[in-house]
DNA sequence: CTTTTTGCAAATGATTTGCATTAAC
DNA sequence: GTTAATGCAAATCATTTGCAAAAAG
């Protein structure tokens, strides 16, 4: 996605455009499932001294508007991603915490309709899918 | 579950029999997803004074031999519930965090055979579905 | 120039660690 | 009597809060 793209994204939605914003957006780009910690020192080597803060508070506001997405698969950090091509879910290891996009399902669409929603209205089905990745099976 | 097969499991599992582990496995079988708070004053009301830590070591053993699970809901604390009649996902409520049992799925099993593994040897798949719970549409 | 972001510092809060004491077996 | 659990205190660590300074529009 151009830098462009994501001015325009960020307007749209109300955000000023700010060298954090986009570094941190540029990092995502890159590199899915990132944590803060990683995303920092990514920005921080793209920018200088970013505060921490500064950080958070973008990881933040991207969430709500909902161009990006925070999954924290238990036992490990709060992990970021793209909000793009949104249609996949993720495999976790449990040995090492790697995690990977996992496309769609065999069989889709309908499996993920519950047979009981206990009167809730639902818009997302959200699956983890829990193992061990190749590297650590040895 | 009576306490007697409670014993049975625990020491089945190596684990010595305590006054806190059986408390808090009778507390989760009265009210699942439960979180460390609210074990933590049970547990309390029911044995007088016992420390966060025991209440920790104990929820951490019970997790190790799978007796219980903890699930983690994006955005809130950690919860726990029985590992029993073991065939279930969860629904949470955006608004007020409320979580539901969903006992399962149309059309079950083969949806949750992702298309490529990304060579992960899977164990399990961990539905939650995400929407407003009937409390909060109003 | 007005409002939003950032920076800085301090606080919060769930969870963990280490060690002495106590209870299970 | 040994070993495993608990109690107590302090530490950790991701994340949040509050406010002043800087940058975006």
């Amino acid at each position: 996605m151009s830098t462009e793209t994501y001015e325009n994204l960020l307007h749209a939605n109300n955000l000023r455009v700010t060298a954090v914003r986009l570094a941190i957006l540029r990092t995502l780009e890159s590199f899915p499932h990132s944590d803060t910690d990683f995303i920092i020192g990514k920005v921080r080597k793209e920018l200088g001294s970013v505060s921490t803060q500064a950080v958070y508070n973008v990881l933040s506001s991207l969430c709500e508007i909902k161009v990006i997405r925070r999954i924290e698969p238990a036992g490990s950090n709060a992990l970021y991603e793209l909000r793009v091509g949104d249609n996949h879910h993720h495999v976790v290891c449990r040995v090492c915490m790697a995690v990977q996009d996992i496309d769609c399902l065999v069989g889709q669409r309908p499996c993920l309709q519950p047979s009981d929603t206990k009167g809730f209205i639902l818009d997302e089905a959200e699956i983890t899918f829990w193992g061990i990745c190749p590297t650590c099976q040895t």
